[in-house]
DNA sequence: CGGGTACTTGACTCTCATCAAAGCGCGTGG
DNA sequence: CCACGCGCTTTGATGAGAGTCAAGTACCCG
């Protein structure tokens, strides 16, 4: 899709990108992963998990733009990413995406299809993609058996929960400008856990993508990112973005009036947008303050 | 301003309300619930459990504005209300409330503390509450001899998390409206759920603290309460809500302006917002349309 | 090349936050 | 029992932030 201008550093990339397919064995002409694999690709610690071998969950593969599952198909799976890039969707009675989350490498999807027996929302693959089948029927007993998996489901579904309040504290309280940084920020320390580049690094995912998921519009995403790329604080080149300053965008909560950085270096501008974030970082935080934004 | 009037049915609800501690038993000068009357209050499908009544769960009692759990607090409970009102919050870097839920009878909490072991929310009781406290470990453990009870495990986790998502589709793409308009549908919901009076009921939370929730200041909150007051949508009187015409205020995207709504009849105006709402509804909904909000 | 999709940028609008000032209601203490 | 005070709520005026509409550009793919 948007293939040339970055191919000078897809080679480096690619040689910090794990090979994609390291978990999981051959058999039958498929991947398989065994439990302790699992596991690790989700994070969850796996002491003593017994030879399980023989108690392998298959893999399977889908190409971009197809879809895992949709919104009322009847539940039986959950799905652990193994490589690739996703987008989890709602539907609203109009017809419009909302998106929930962007799942990647070792994150879970399918667990709200428990409650109901259908799933709640709709996954789809971003770029090519290598997941991992759960049947959920068949974790949920193994589980009776296998501590470790057991405190893994519990673990993992808390841990989305987690995700989603952070979420919502993000979608309630703040502004359009620290909600995209932290979503690059977010991005990063992702891409740099699964061993890529936390500097420099592309989107998988459209503007109006990323709009959805903010709660903002792909106009404001587009200028917000103009403007950090004016202020120094990324760079920007369609869907590469280089992270800059991750302290100053992990504290950013606004950014100083536009006409106030018109003709200027970089340098400058970086630094007062760094030392507006530290400001209110500093601010006294009275426990009864109004809940959105403290002022510049 | 609107005070009286509604006055004259307040009886009315002290008598629709249930006995509040209908489920539990004595002993020990405490009361407890064995897992089917749990599973009961959680809305789970409990067919064959066995005869439960040696596995008792403990309940306690909270006084309004007591604590139950705060952020970062070691983790070993979870709680479901058995009767009583809350809020979880999440504190922002800055001191600011975030405000998540408001638990209410048959809802479970803390289960955001499974994954760090801490507890990433903080419960505070809105009015005198009773809650069954059900210590995680046991309750896992037990889990593994009683399905249902791993089930309902699964079943409350799941369900919470579909809530989420649901919050954070309406945080994302509705209106202040909107947004006051759904938050009223469901408080209805859940309390015909409870069987209380779906059409008159007494909010237990603060403006600010609706605000919070739904991404709002308190102001815009009480000026939408007003308005939908004014066009006949609901009473309000402080903290008693009246729900005239739930149908409209379940699919209501946006109101007419207000200058539109001068002097009139609270009919006429109903009529068109309720029409308002149906016009959206009926809207072909193209796949590509942008997220936010049809026109009127 | 040419068509289409994604992205950028500008001008304008409008919703909602902010600031401010009164009412109202309720509990406390005189 | 009433007066006082404080927190909650309402309402108004104002402005800033973000959405909407509209070109125009860059990029991708057949």
């Amino acid at each position: 899709m948007q293939s040339t201008h970055i191919a000078d550093f897809r080679p480096g990339m690619a040689a910090a990108q794990p090979t994609g397919h390291e978990a999981g064995r051959q058999r039958q002409g498929r991947l398989w992963s065994n439990l302790k694999e699992v596991c690790d690709l989700l994070h969850i610690p796996s002491f003593n998990i017994a030879q399980t071998d023989e108690l392998l969950f298959q893999h399977v593969q889908f190409k971009t733009g197809q879809r895992i599952h949709t919104i009322g198909q009847p539940f039986d799976m959950l799905y652990v990413v193994n490589s690739g890039f996703l987008k989890t969707v709602l539907i609203d009675e109009f017809g419009n995406e909302q998106v929930l989350s962007f799942p990647m490498k070792g994150d879970m999807m399918g667990v709200d299809g428990i409650h109901t027996r259908h799933y709640a929302s709709e996954a789809v693959a971003l770029s090519d993609c290598d997941l991992i089948l759960l049947p959920f029927r068949k974790l949920a007993s193994l589980g009776r058996t296998h501590v470790e998996l057991e405190n893994m489901m519990y673990g993992v579904m808390s841990r989305e929960l987690v995700r989603e309040q952070a979420m919502i504290g993000m979608l309630g309280a703040l502004s359009a400008e620290a909600r995209v940084a932290r979503f690059l920020v977010s991005l990063a320390d992702r891409f740099a856990q699964m061993g890529y580049s936390s500097k420099l690094f592309n989107l998988r995912m459209t503007r109006h993508e990323i709009g959805s998921y903010l709660g903002l519009t792909l106009e404001t995403v587009s200028r917000t990112l103009s403007a950090f790329n004016e202020v120094g604080l990324i760079s920007v080149d369609q869907r590469t973005i280089g992270i800059k300053d991750p302290d100053a965008l992990k504290n950013l909560r606004r950014l100083p009036p536009s006409r106030a950085r018109g003709r200027q270096n970089g340098a400058a501008a970086r630094a007062r947008a760094a030392e507006a974030a530290e400001t209110a970082a500093a601010a006294p935080a009275p426990h009864t303050a109004p809940p959105l934004l403290a002022a510049v």
